[in-house]
DNA sequence: CATGAATGAGCCTTCATTCAT
DNA sequence: TATGAATGAAGGCTCATTCAT
């Protein structure tokens, strides 16, 4: 085996193990999942686990870092492809968002879920990818005031963690019902409404 | 002892243990905090915890049934003195939301956090006061759909757990940095701002 | 059961662990002795032990502490119920090094064999007790110093430390072999044979 | 590569495994090392020393026989060069003792710390080249008595023991307080003279 | 022969829960 | 009711050993 084969041997297995996690921890949860679990699932052994990572705690946080990291990329791509104004891109952001948790419902189960509890309780972790991803939301945000298309009073900071608290609940919902992802479309759209236009009717 | 005098004593070591156990979820969550530090919180044994409660696992979600309840009342309270149409009654909610947040602080933080993780691990507890919460929101939504003053075609059921989900994850955020309470108002109202007027600039 | 009874009830299992203890680390040795087996040779739970002792290595520390202080307060006894100048104090100290060893094999076992490892490996102990034993036979020769029985230019430090040695391990040939108690008086004569008679002054 | 270099590499690959084991060894002691620790220690990979050692038990017995058959060499070398009579040769002997060990300081070390753990808990093991080493001193203490210099009613056993576990207890210190090896000569002579002066037939 | 990634048996320790008092 | 000492199942992690390359 060359040294280049290795090292994707090893990366295979490091995200089999990454994989067998993410399965573990959306369907039992950090706390009720056991190592040896995600072993099984990754098909390795108890022991191959800490060659990859230092503890339980390590693998939870290089999930999030890992997961995130391709979330943002994909969102990165996809709305950089996204011509038009703020708004449109605020309701690209939306959609997106809906549509990648929909894509890959473990990782949405798993974030939705464990998200919170990692920020508050795992110590010494400041989950620096998640801001980044609150960064992108912001960005649009400030964008949109610039154009003169979102009030300008509005903490754009604020703003950005309301929103994704919307969608991440509304996500949450979706997930714990296991319905069907047809009216994610449906609720995109609605939620995008609701926060550009506001609840009120217009005559 | 009389009998009333029993009952009081039972109900306050019962509160007690419940205030110890919020105290302590509050500071490090339900899986971290040992039953005996809530005994040691609550100033009783640790065997006394299971003459009131089946086992951590049902202290959980008496902690949630109980205190939802109590949120639910003050709500409901505070709500029924507000006259106005349902805009300001949803104004109002969105201030109570985080004045009562702010004032129990740790009630907060527990709630914010733990309560994902009780919903969808903690086997066949479907959180029902939680649900009577969401309900109350919801009922606001349909009144104002009613009287004309919320876009009907919304539905209703979707922009309650958006609303819930943008209220908590600010919420979250305040807890997580202690923050001083002063901007709640600030919080609030801009949040308001957002969910009935929306985004986007109006002339 | 009252205070008094509940406290030498503690003692009681307390001593049960370490009698266990002090069993399986003479068959066994420390780093082969399980604790769970520890546990079923006094007949308590695994946990139980953690009730006494913080971990493994503080139960062997204890153990050192303990018996050595036994031992001490045996020896300091028998010592001072003899008579006579400290030539003949230091044919009883050798004597009794070999008889409490005899009549207590375990202990005796225990200590030739795990002393050395402890005293190094475990971290930050100094075994003060272990010292304790040695100033008393370093009091003796320094005593038969001052009496002019025992050649001043030696240095009782280094002398005491060379008696234990042999008695050590004469003692630990001894507990290996499993030989019968009754030539304990043999050897404890010839030991001291040797030692003395070279260490008086010349006239 | 010719076959007799071969087999030099291969001694060369075992000598600096058994080295790295010594130090190990001698810093950690045996049950605290890991075979990883020696193999890097070497320079070699873990499953290199498998190729040379059947297991770590027989690493150390193996460490044992190498470097106690090199130091009764040695010794024998160092003895058969000293003339004189049996008392000359037993100071030359505790002389070498100490001599040896403050040379080789890891030696010194591991031996006195591990030869009791190793003779009492690896299977079967009865070390037989420290028996070797004991039998050198037993026969000088014979010689002695057949020269009528040392006391013939003496064990020569008992005394050769004896007579080790001084030098050894005194050695331990040695190496624990890592004093500097230049009161080697100071507590060889000491040693001697009690050791000599008790051991020697009166006129 | 040499490597070192992978294995998995094994062990210390924790902690929710029980129960004799 | 209240206690808290005792329990023992359970799990994270280590590390000696193996084996495919």
């Amino acid at each position: 085996m060359t040294e280049v084969e290795k090292q994707r041997n090893n990366n295979e297995k490091r995200e089999r193990i990454l994989e067998g996690a993410l399965k573990a921890f959306a369907k039992k949860g950090f706390y009720n999942t056991k190592v040896s679990e995600i072993a099984s699932e990754a098909g390795v052994a108890d022991g191959t686990i800490y060659l990859y990572f230092k503890n339980k705690d390590d693998l939870l946080i290089s999930l999030f870092e890992d997961r995130m990291e391709w979330v943002i990329e994909r969102l990165q791509a996809e709305l950089s492809a996204v011509s038009g104004d703020s708004l449109v891109k605020l309701r690209a952001f939306v959609h997106l968002h809906f549509l990648l948790a929909v894509e890959n419902r473990d990782l949405a189960e798993f974030i939705t879920v464990e998200l919170r509890q990692s920020a508050k309780f795992v110590k010494e972790y400041k989950n620096p990818k998640f801001a980044d991803y609150l960064r992108i939301l912001q960005g649009l945000i400030e964008q949109g005031q610039a154009e003169g298309l979102i009030r300008a009073e509005l903490d754009s900071k604020l703003v950005s963690r309301a929103i994704f608290g919307a969608l991440d609940e509304v996500l949450l919902q979706l997930t714990l019902s296991r319905s069907a992802p047809g009216d994610v479309v449906n609720e995109s759209t609605q939620i995008s409404a609701i926060l550009i236009d506001g609840l009120i009717t217009r005559d």
